[in-house]
DNA sequence: TGAATAGTGTCTTTCAGACACTATCGG
DNA sequence: CCGATAGTGTCTGAAAGACACTATTCA
């Protein structure tokens, strides 16, 4: 039986050899009125081809010949969702043969930070070529992990791309490039929030963060509210990670 | 000039795919006579084939067409060290597009830890098929960050592994994969004062250590030293790793 | 003025580190 | 007995969490 050439499917794929893809998962913060909090949403593109035709998958895309993998992550973003991240790290390389029903496929994904400005674009910009792309949606990202129609092994990554995520927000340095240039803390805690998906105590979390994260104040305020102006704070720190490069600008 | 034939190479790179290969970062703990403690230890393979031909390299090839990932990296391991880890994690997945001078390149590059015992086999069981095989020998983990002919981009490879190692340590788990199925605390000790290159103090690392990893203590004792016998222990927890399988028995 | 959030003070508990102390082996 | 390591007790200082309190804005 083995080498028999009756299981045509088997006798091609060990000619050729495992195809390699680049995906990413991204991450957004948004409104979410169901908890009154900011939650986390993510960005799903329609499959436009076999396998797994018509169904939500994540971005991506064949790695393409001269770029390295993480420019090859960020070229694939920009030309199917429109947006530039602020921030793009490999999460991990999934290669299990039978994750594609037809040929072997090996794909590096990445997990992505884009700001909340950053993301409406892709909805309401009119500079934007993807205005009413209807191959591309959010979902939030506690839904998503319940969907069970994404292609491939896209739910099993998501998941994992979660737990890094709630596993580095530990770290500080991440909740910035959710947000813009300049910040409240109250805006941070609004991320970690999200992300722990729990509320803090306002007092307490101001005093650690200041304590750790490279987190300067600024001379701004933000005006507006109808409560006393919180001070903005900037980031001037940098990344842990020895292998990622810095924030995208 | 774009598209022209002169440059052969970079022609012919655009008409192949890049090339997928697994490698492996593997650890172990040995006596070092430099600090009295124990140390890291890795081994390194001597390339038999252009390029890098003779030089030292991490231990790796093709990936198989119907193995996994970490299936085909343990198959590499065996193969060229006669190892087999305790525990494998991918590490993470090398694709600058000029990391091999000749054709491009994916690595996908995980980390193991073997025990001791595991590890000497390679140089003295009669049983291998490695004794006394030059092409494998065994470099304190600080002198191959110091190395600076490695073949590849190795060396930045190796010391990635290291940092991604000591990150982990924290986390508890690692130990007892790098020590037998019974430890003393104070073997546990020795694992993380070889990782973090510092002394501890003994005491309060017995109290954190049963306060937090999932370590619990067997009726046995190991006597033979010239003091008090130290009760063995035994680990009873599981991989923190969504991704990564159990130990290796 | 009152609602709302910004921001501070302080008490308690928890935990890491330092280190003195007791326990028990081999020789 | 001594030398050596196992293992316990306890003090101190730093930091996390709870929560009362003051400050400042807009409506």
């Amino acid at each position: 039986m083995v080498g028999s050439v009756q299981f045509g499917n088997v006798a091609e794929r060990r000619e050729q050899p495992p195809a390699l893809a680049v995906s990413t998962v991204i991450f957004a913060l948004r409104d979410d009125d169901r908890t009154g909090r900011k939650g986390l949403w993510l960005p799903l593109v329609r499959r436009t081809r076999e396998p797994f035709l018509g169904q939500w998958a994540l971005p991506g895309g064949p790695l393409g010949a001269r770029d390295s993998l993480v420019d090859a992550a960020a070229a694939n973003l920009r030309d199917t969702t429109g947006l530039i991240p602020r921030y793009l790290e490999q999460l991990y390389a999934f290669g299990d043969p039978a994750r594609s029903p037809t040929r072997r496929v090996v794909s590096i994904v990445y997990w992505a930070l884009v700001r909340e400005n950053d993301a409406q674009h892709t909805e309401s910009a009119a500079t934007s070529v993807l205005l009413d792309d209807p191959n591309v949606a959010w979902f939030r990202a506690d839904d998503v992990e319940v969907m069970e129609h994404l292609a491939f092994d896209h739910s099993r990554i998501i998941d994992y791309a979660l737990w890094r995520l709630r596993n580095k927000v530990e770290y500080g340095s991440i909740a910035h490039r959710l947000l813009g240039e300049r910040f409240t803390l109250a805006q941070v805690r609004g991320v970690y929030e999200a992300v722990l998906n729990k509320s803090l105590d306002p007092a307490n979390f101001r005093r650690q963060l200041r304590a750790a994260a490279d987190i300067e104040e600024t001379d701004e305020f933000l005006s507006g509210g109808k409560h006393r102006p919180p001070r903005l704070y900037r980031y001037s720190g940098s990344t842990s990670h020895p292998l990622e490069s810095e924030t995208i600008s």
